[in-house]
Order: C-alpha cells, then structure tokens, then sequence
DNA sequence: CGTTTGCTTGACAGCATTCAACGTTGGTGG
DNA sequence: CCACCAACGTTGAATGCTGTCAAGCAAACG
C-alpha cells in the first residue's frame, strides 16, 4: 500500500546556540508556565538539536525509547502499522508539538516518525525529563497535559474516522491544521499543505482518489481554492458549518 | 442518535476496607511495580472509593477534572462527543485499568465515563497523585508508562477505523477483549458481552445492523458462536488470521 | 402476561473504493 | 534551455461495502 523503507537520519546530535528561554515556540512547548530560573535548569538537559532532511525518519517503530522530542521547525508525521503492514499516518507535527510520547509504554517507539520538510527537533533525554519534573512542578505538570492533549487530540480523530464523511473529514483536517498554524503566527486562510494527498488520505482513513475529489467538491462549493499544495480557504465559516450544521 | 441523557451516580466517595497492597489488580494498575513500603504511602492517597451503579456515570464531559480513577471492579465504557452532537464510545474499561486521563489537559474531562454494570472504582486525587509521583519514581514510570498506553491503545484504534471493514474490526475487538480478560484470569473464549451491539457499532464507526450482520458471518465462518451477548469463541486462531493473512 | 428493549434479517440506496486513463508538476540530464 | 521522466494529482465508470429503513422476533422486565 505504501512504501516501508524508511531512510534513518544520521543519529549525530548537534549543539545550537538556541536556548528554550529564547525561543519563540516556548509557549506552546514544555516549557509553557516555567519559571525563569527553572527554564534554565531545562536548558542544560534540552541542549541537544537534530537535523532531520526531508524523508528521513526521526525514529522507527521498535526503536529503543529514550527521548521524546520537541519539534523546532519543519514538520512531521508519524505512522503506525499492524503486523500484516497495514499503514496508517497518524498525526502531523508541527513547530512546537513534542513527538515520541508512544515509546514510554514499552521502551520501545511503536510508530515512526518522518520529516516532511527538512526540520530540526530538540532532543529531550527522558530520564531527565522526569527527573525535572520530580523537581519541578510546574514542568512535571505541563508534561502531564502535554500527554492528556494528546489522548484528547487521538480521541477526536477516532470521532473523525468513526462518524464523518469523506468532505467531512477533509473540512475538519483543514480547520485543525490552520488552527494549529494560526497559533504559530501563520495565516488562517492561506495553507501550504506540506502532505501529499495519498498522505492526507491516509491521516483520513480515505483513498488519494477521495480526497481528490473532496478538494474539488469544496472547491466547487466555494470555501477554497485548490492549486496543488496550495489551498486557500475563501469560507472558514463555511468550512465549519459543514461540521456544525446538518450536511 | 445515541440518547443524550446522563444519570450522575451520587457523588459520596465510600471508605472500604481493601488496600493497595491486598488489591488482587495491584500487578494491572497503577502500583505496578512498587515497594511494599511506599505502596503503603500510596494508599493513604488512594483511601476512597465509590460504587457506580448500572448506566450512571463516574463524571461527565464538561466536569471539573480532580481525579483519576482505577476500577475496582466492573465495567465501563467512555463517550464522546463533537459540538454538532455526534456521539462516538471510544473505549471500554475493566478492572484494573485507568479513567479520566483526558481531563488533566484542560482541568475539564472531555467524555463521558458510564458504568456498563454496577461498578466500584479507587479515586486517586490527581494533585496528590502528582505530588506522591514526584517522590516515588517508580509510580511516577508507571504512570507514565499508562499514559503512553493509553496513546498506543487510541492509535490502534485509528489504525482500525481507517484500514478496516466490518468483520475485521469486530475480530479485532472481540480478539483485544479477549486478551484484557485472559490477563484478567478469565476464559479467553468464552465471552459475556457488558456492552449492547449499539454500543460496540459506536465504538467500531459502524451501525448496529452491521455488527449484528458481522456477527452471523464470523459464525457462519465457523469462528464462533453467538447466542445473545453470550459468545464463544470456537477458532481463535481463525479469527487471528482474519486479521494477519489477506482478507 | 404484556410491554419494552434489544437484536436479526431483508431490500434498497448511497458513498467510497477500485481501476484505469489522462494531465500536471518538478526534477534531471542532455 | 529544453526535453524527458517520474511522481503526483484529477477524473470517470463500475463495483461493493455499509448505511438506512422497516419488519419481525426474542429476551428482559415489571
């Protein structure tokens, strides 16, 4: 269905100038609600960066769990398979939105994750992780609902693939996308996707050829304009309506 | 749809005489794992339980989150909900395993818990849990590591939703079942259903008619018998490989 | 014993998949 | 700079799975 190889990026971590205090994704990252002094502790154990090129896997199922990762820039997604090779994407990650939470159950990572773009993550050793936050409350806290949003977030798209339609699905992927890109300083009505369309599908538990022809449906209802990657939505009301209101 | 209307069990915790310690699902839950002497800690915290009858429910979507709760014994299932009213069960809870998770993101739970069958559950007050799990870093693991089941667990069900047909979803979930009952001490093929086929069809993005059609062809298939909520499972491997080998 | 609820089954319609053909884009190498 | 190729995307037609609706039956409950 699709393809299982899976490049590795080159394990060499590499050390940035950045700091968690300097950096613009510090709102909306872990360090959400810290302390001044207490970001700084942080900064001594999130001082790690990787480089992920475009295609290359951060980490693959059953890989050994040791970090979780906050992505700086670029963009990700992971995916899941059962042990007959059915596949499935199961998020998108953007700036800011930490990835590798799955390993902890098992020490082992049971999805992989891929760079869409070429990104840069922030490798958060986890033993430190939960070391901190014995220490820090507010850190230890913030982590706890970091992982709660993210059983949150998984439960809303078992809603989507449970009760939706196709147009549906597509309408409510696009308004969660430019939500999520609208809090990072980007605008809400002008999206370069930076999925393929069989990748969307996948998201969506749908083919390439219904999405497809989804885009083109909302297209011709007028809430976007489609022109490959580049979307514009035209009626974010309209979009939304389609979710609120009867279909 | 689903009827809206939820009964709130009375609200009055109950102190039983049964400790952690004693708790025959203590190798299941969340003292996995722990020192005898700070599971004696750990039970001063959790001292209190309430018993849920039949279709009442633990908390609802919109609560205060406050608690965690581990159930004693009993059943449940958890419902959620999109604005526009559609209505999805996105998970069934025995003995031993945790509910509420999805409130600590935003101090609010987010479903509805409602009980299948008259039910006992442990309340485990979410401030001291965090507060007993900065001292103790096994019960801090282990709480982590049911956080990141909980994320697996909704991944796969994803992988269900979006990959799966009919048949294949209610193997599969008659197969998860299964397995959480055989860890449970119970028959791995003789099942007595808690839940009505209404609410396996929600929780499997299905209709009532077709788990009910699903049902007769895996027993047509001769992979088990069906008689009311009672089911017996007469070719377990059978229905494994519905699963693994091409459908 | 009657009523209600839950379940099974049939017929039909609708939405998404499948398969295939065609068009477009972007990258590569001449 | 252009030509070519491969990957990606769009669209059409036919199939098939699942939803919908309704009838009938069984079980549970009072």
């Amino acid at each position: 269905m699709y393809a299982v190889t899976t490049i590795r990026a080159s394990a060499t971590p590499k050390k940035f100038e950045v700091t968690c205090s300097g950096c613009n994704m510090r709102e909306l990252c872990l360090t959400q609600g810290m302390q001044p002094d207490d970001m700084r502790l942080f900064e001594n154990v999130v001082y790690a960066r990787r480089r992920i090129k475009r295609g290359e896997a951060l980490f693959g199922a059953g890989d050994e769990f040791k970090s979780v990762y906050a992505v700086r820039s670029g963009f990700f997604k992971t995916r899941m398979s059962s042990e007959d090779g059915r596949e499935q994407v199961s998020g998108f990650q953007m700036a800011g939105e930490l990835l590798g939470l799955d390993g902890i159950s098992t020490d082992q990572h049971s999805c992989d994750a891929v760079a869409l773009e070429d990104s840069q993550v922030c490798v958060i050793p986890f033993e430190q992780l939960e070391q901190l936050s014995r220490e820090f409350s507010d850190l230890q806290r913030q982590f706890h609902k970091i992982m709660s949003r993210e059983i949150v977030r998984d439960q809303g798209v078992m809603l989507l693939l449970g009760n939706m339609r196709a147009e549906e699905r597509l309408a409510a992927f696009l308004l969660n996308l430019t939500q999520r890109l609208q809090a990072r300083g980007f605008s809400a009505t002008a999206v370069s996707l930076r999925m393929s369309r069989e990748e969307i599908a996948s998201f969506l538990g749908l083919t390439l050829g219904t999405i497809s022809r989804s885009f083109s449906k909302l297209q011709d209802q007028g809430l976007l304009f489609v022109r490959n990657r580049q979307i514009q939505i035209t009626d974010p009301l309209g979009l939304q309506q389609l979710l609120d209101g009867a279909p």
